[in-house]
DNA sequence: GACGCGCTTCCATCAGATGGAATCGGGGAT
DNA sequence: ATCCCCGATTCCATCTGATGGAAGCGCGTC
């Protein structure tokens, strides 16, 4: 019955109208084919599940007949609470380190084995980056990743090692004894650090940032040229930043 | 079998999981029966779609066991190419009319017969408004709806008196003859004005926003204190930002 | 310790999902 | 002008996965 094999199990109805809107993860405007090859399903499913998400508002049609994601998912998305608060909470504070360095600032969350943008600000003559905002790195290759995932909850640092940390550049740390002992180090400084490991050239410096709770929640980072990698203000900046961001949300240390 | 009269028609599986999404239109944090009872489906049932949602990622599921919306929406929606171009092409212009006149500034786009708030500045000092980012308001009782009502392709117009607009002060126009004549006027001027209609001691003037093709994809207005009526500026304001957008998005009159 | 409340799991039944195939439509080539 | 091709759309007989009432669980409260 199956002519094209599937991964895992994409039995359900749920899964399938998940796979449509994964398949607007690169690609922004879709053909009906685009979307049914990238789903893997057949044309004709793709066809009446998409009539469903355009009903509902979640994916839109242009004129061109090609589909895209609709308003009503970023009206969704962009009231929640979370993420929104932790924006709000850091905004003066990048922009602090922003105005105080010129290099690129980031705020980043964790999702899965991954590391999400929140907000991002980038001097024009700051080294090419190409993180975006709404745009997820992998945890081990990135400043901000690296001191989120050395507070993540037990479990995670497992399944990165078991998804095998891909090296992008000479500098990106995929050994499990070497990023072990960095998390390690990171838990104990508050500080994580990560040299060339994605973009050439580039350094990047990170501090978590807690909720009320205590919980890791977010990072800030700064990414700079690696010339300046011996600056001693990057890390006392991230540092403060992290610190005062986690003060807004109602951290008490 | 039915013991709970649905309204309409929920019966696909697509329609629940949306209803379940829509359940957040109110309420950030909604714990399980909630969520049941809003998208008016049995506990069983919204229990295993949620399942669906936060297995995916869409909704998630936070440490005091309620469910809110989850980063991949956020992330799959904030990249969303066209209200990310709007955006960005106005966001100098929103600024400048923001800073010249010190009111409510706001850029909004249609969804089906409400305006959604893309973007929104606003100074301390000006009128108490409750529109917010990402919320959505009826078409007909502001400024922006009207703007973007009268640019908006045949039948909407009709949509919006079949549906009854509602009177949320003496000040909303709600009489059909009256709104077609106000859309008319919209048109010839290229401005919308419209007095107390949600806000009480507020009038907000509105300016169409077009793209290259020309047709008019979002709208821009200022909301201030009804005493401020007379002053001419606001009108000149918008419609220079909406014309400054308008060429941003690479619309050539 | 038993009651109440919200959440989770189970499973027999059947309504709705499925997708191959037929059809449509339009734009490019001959 | 006509034909061809390819993507989009519609159709419908088959059967699989969705359904939701009910039983079970966990926990805070009286």
């Amino acid at each position: 019955m199956r002519a094209v094999p599937r991964g895992e199990d994409d039995r359900s109805v749920a899964r399938k109208l998940f796979a449509i809107a994964d398949a607007f993860e690169r690609g922004d405007e879709l053909t009906l084919s685009e979307i049914a090859d990238r789903a893997r399903l057949p044309l004709s499913t793709a066809h009446r599940l998409l009539g469903e998400w355009v009903e509902w508002g979640g994916i839109t049609r242009s004129g061109d007949g090609r589909y895209r994601v609709g308003i009503k998912l970023w009206r969704l998305a962009v009231r929640q609470p979370s993420s929104r608060r932790l924006r709000i909470a850091a905004k003066p504070y990048l922009e602090d380190l922003f105005e105080s360095t010129g290099e690129h600032v980031h705020l980043a969350v964790r999702e899965g084995l991954g590391a999400v943008y929140l907000e991002r600000m980038s001097g024009a003559d700051a080294v090419p980056s190409i993180t975006d905002i709404g745009s997820r790195l992998p945890l081990h290759a990135t400043g901000v990743g690296q001191a989120l995932l050395a507070f993540a909850p037990p479990g995670v640092f497992e399944d990165v090692i078991a998804a095998g940390p891909r090296r992008f550049l000479p500098g990106t740390v995929v050994d499990e004894g070497a990023l072990r002992e960095r998390m390690a180090r990171t838990r104990a400084t508050g500080i994580a650090t990560s040299v060339e490991a994605l973009t050439k050239g580039a350094f990047s410096v990170a501090a978590p940032v807690r909720d009320a709770t205590g919980d890791v929640v977010a990072a800030v980072s700064i990414i700079a040229h690696v010339e300046r990698l011996e600056e001693p203000q990057f890390a006392l900046g991230v540092r403060i930043a992290g610190r005062g961001i986690s003060a807004a949300l109602g951290h008490r240390p």
